[in-house]
DNA sequence: TCGAGTCAAGTTCAG
DNA sequence: CTGAACTTGACTCGA
């Protein structure tokens, strides 16, 4: 029996709370990014409190953490007037939770786009990623999640741009973890990048049902080697509208997925279990775990 | 107070 | 050519 780890993200199921407070660009000032931060950071703890009680293993913060962070209007001093609060939060996380804290920026960071701007924004909000998860003193399994990008018409092309900007910014490889997509890069094709740059590789299965290939499974998990328990995302489709996250996750799909990791001997995971109703998607599952061992 | 429209950012594809 | 989808909803305005 493989030993599962449940993880959220980002808000509750009723919308209540959230790590994602922010503003309007036109209203970008210090007191206004205090104003979300401060209210992100407050929310963090009550989310941590109800991933505490509901048994919750890992939790992903939202991005919106710090609003405009990586911004170019974006005050760079800024950052150390917010330190002191975080190393502070990052001690009472350790004092009180024992929860994994992930990270999942959003569809703009392209590591391999041809355009040089669209890198180094990029980069610069992967930075901004990673100052936090450091400040936040979270550990070497703190990962932050990316896709691979882009085709440009040429995938081979796309995916040497993708490795060769890591491979030019080694500090990436400390937290970077990458996941297949629904559309551009399959499974196998990233199972290969991951191996040649010495990433963790987060398995979507909707992604991989989406956009199919073959691979061995236990290659996927080999690439956790030292990064922490293997992470892989778990979700179902949406009612009518197909590649939308539905309410919750269907029990045949999380069956899909525990038979494919079953064969492989793997003792634990993690699943980021990616439904609109969040903590109470996996109070359901849970719930359908122990009728089916009944 | 609430529903509708809008929001920093890239890329792709259905319609 | 446009709008919607992915990451995630949150904010804002006007009725």
């Amino acid at each position: 029996m493989i030993d599962i780890g449940f993880g959220t993200f980002c808000t509750s199921a009723d919308g209540r709370i959230s790590t994602n407070h922010t503003f309007r660009i036109k209203n970008l000032i210090f007191e206004k990014v205090m104003e979300s931060f401060n209210a992100n950071l407050r929310d963090l703890f009550r989310l941590l409190d109800l991933c505490k009680k509901e048994g919750i293993e890992i939790f992903r913060l939202g991005s919106n953490f710090i609003p405009y962070a990586s911004h170019s209007l974006f005050k760079q001093e800024w950052l150390s007037k917010i330190e002191p609060s975080l190393i502070e939060a990052g001690d009472k996380i350790k004092q009180n939770y024992n929860i994994r804290i992930t990270m999942h920026p959003g569809q703009f960071i392209i590591l391999n786009s041809p355009k040089k701007e669209v890198l180094e924004n990029s980069l610069r909000e992967l930075k901004y990623h990673f100052w936090v998860l450091d400040t936040l003193g979270i550990g070497e399994d703190g990962i932050v999640i990316i896709h691979i990008g882009g085709v440009y018409g040429d995938k081979k092309r796309a995916i040497e741009r993708f490795i060769n900007n890591v491979n030019e910014n080694k500090w990436l490889k400390r937290r970077l973890a990458i996941e297949n997509d629904e559309k551009m890069f399959t499974a196998q094709e990233v199972l290969a990048i991951a191996k040649t740059l010495e990433l963790p590789f987060v398995f979507d299965l909707l992604h991989h049902k989406l956009n199919p290939s073959s691979f061995p499974m236990e290659e996927i998990i080999k690439t956790w080697n030292g990064k922490g328990i293997p992470k892989f995302h778990l979700s179902s489709m949406g009612e009518g509208k197909k590649g939308i996250h539905g309410e919750y996750v269907n029990f045949e799909d999380f069956i899909e997925l525990i038979k494919m990791l079953r064969d492989t001997g793997i003792k634990k995971v993690h699943l980021m279990i990616e439904a609109k109703q969040k903590e109470k998607a996996i109070k359901k599952l849970k719930d359908q775990i122990v009728i089916r061992n009944r």
